[in-house]
DNA sequence: CATGAATGAGGTTTCATTCAT
DNA sequence: GATGAATGAAACCTCATTCAT
């Protein structure tokens, strides 16, 4: 008898309350984080009742739940866009971290909600390997073809190349977030994308 | 600082209590998370009754704070001493992230602890501030000599290098504990190193 | 009486919807018990909104009461009949018993929440006693007209007798609504009123 | 991961304290039903904080359970010592009567709890079947006997028999719990039994 | 030093009831 | 009359922490 899907308003074009409570929800846990905010908080900070909440979402998990079916929905069009929007694999690497970097720029409770409570496995491990995965491919497809167009070396372990990108670009996420987000993010993505291509190594270095 | 050195026991070398004690809680913050994780759960798995936790430690948050003091001092040391006993930058960042790596694979509990909660901030941000801060020291120490024995580039914007070397090491360690450690972790060191060094661009790339 | 009858409609010869909410109710309170059943499962039951509830009734309490009543009154009628029907004592209190067993037969929700709800005392005690008294009264009636006609011997303890009747019938009853209604309750009427009649004991027993 | 038997102190010899919460807890079901008692209700009565309840039960429907388990227990044995202190059926039968009013005329608030609770089905019905069907068993035992001995009717329906008699002697006592308990109910004992042997018949009736 | 029973603040969640539409 | 989204009181239960032994 889970009371789930069948009493819970998710249809009615996610109702103005829905995203009130999310929004505020979020805000919520970038301040306080998952487990320390309350229901209660949130509630107050959504401008409604507690009981309301539960109109909206099966329990405080799913708060979570459904912010990283919303907000990564939303995220992951943008950075697939702006992939396409590009014709070469360097362009498409370009534009996919200056995006990312804006979108996180552009709601900051959302990124400290990303990096924060995405690392906590358990109850959220399924959803955050499955966005991980998304990002993971895109970047695969990026640099495969890079590697066709000649742009990229050849010889590269992909699956390592791909952890490369995505720790490095979430850690320069961490540092601004971390940091209050007191300086512009966007422009740390070209100066990024220049060491993907072309490390820190002098010219010509031999490393092996 | 802390407002309870008079009543806790942290002289005495250690005592084996205490050891047996962090290490429990971080084999128990390992498998349920730091929130999920109960006190009573630690002392049983320590072997010892509830109420003795507190004759060594303040409180629960102090026991996570303990370990990521505790831990850190003894691995910052071997970090510190992988850098000494190679002579070029090259060497120091091999041996820098072998060691890193064969560390949190020596101990994965540890390693899960700190990749996951190390990211949840609030209270503990402090002290991963100064880890991350010592982190990023040691490796821009290592890129500076590169610079200055030619063997790295001198354009380089060093804070976000350190970043960028943080972040991968980071992320491949994750990639591993999600796993479940099911491979070698330090086999990745020496091709992480040759990503930091060549990047991912084909020779002699121009990348703006 | 009940301070409400200005809000509630209880005139207008109990429109449809009443009567279709009181059977909803009787059927959910059959299925979960009083304190399990909500109001809205109610109202899903009975294929209105939550609040319509409230147009006809009091509150969640006057359900039950209402129940009461309107069931009480309805059924004791065909009791009466029942007795009414037999010319001797004997063959009434054989009517009124089968006449029991086969409207609880014929309605098992009713049954269940008859036998459940009622001996729960507090809030529907009074009603509950009523109704006892009333069921009390009618054997205790038929009992003294046994005992002028000479059918029944003369030094019974009267208000045991009654108890004693109730008792019994409400106890094969209550097996029946427990055996899930799997067998014929009614053929228990003539086997049990031969028992009221002439005891356990055999012919001629002297018992004290 | 159900938190139950091996939390929970059950061994302990049914410790000072168990028996105090238990005591507590009938005395507030008997006053306010189960559903409307509350955990703090209950400890408030046993002088113990509201969790030190759930260091003895595992919930508040299993401090119910463990009720109908313990004094169950002890109600039974006395009952089958009462059969087995007489050595005809008839005087097995009046002194189980006998014992039954006895016990519960003792602790009234276990037989309120017994009269009202066991009839909510749902989560303790098993419960109440198994004991139901302990004293049914009891009965016809004694019954069958009084067969053998030819004090009792050979053609009886033995299964209606038995709730005949414990359905009697239920409204019995449900009168006396209802009256509040203001009378002798162990005088009822013995006009009860005669009602059982000989019936409400007049000598020699044929009845059907 | 060590214990673990006891505490009680505080969190999550349910649901009877209301009221604007 | 009818609706059902919203309310918020109140219940159950957990668990970090204390303290008498």
């Amino acid at each position: 008898m889970t009371a789930s899907a069948d009493k819970i308003n998710y249809s009615k074009a996610k109702s103005d309350k829905y995203h009130r409570i999310l929004e505020a929800a979020i805000k919520v846990f970038a301040e306080q984080g998952f487990f320390h905010s309350t229901v209660s908080q949130i509630a107050k900070e959504a401008g409604v009742a507690d009981g309301t909440i539960y109109l909206y979402f099966k329990n405080k998990d799913d708060i979570l739940l459904q912010f990283f079916n919303y907000k990564t929905k939303q995220v992951f069009s943008q950075f697939r866009e702006a992939v396409n929007r590009a014709d070469n694999a360097k362009d498409k690497l370009r534009n996919l971290i200056r995006c990312h970097l804006r979108e996180f720029q552009r709601d900051r409770n959302m990124a400290v909600v990303f990096q924060a409570e995405a690392r906590q496995g358990r109850q959220f491990e399924k959803y955050i390997k499955e966005l991980s995965k998304m990002y993971l491919d895109l970047i695969g497809e990026v640099v495969e073809m890079g590697q066709e167009e000649g742009a990229m070396r050849k010889e590269l372990y992909l699956s390592l190349v791909k952890r490369f990108i995505l720790g490095a670009v979430d850690e320069v996420i961490n540092t601004w977030v971390s940091a209050g987000g007191s300086y512009d993010l966007v422009s740390m993505a070209d100066p990024l994308v220049e060491l993907f291509l072309r490390g820190i190594g002098s010219n010509g270095s031999r490393t092996v």
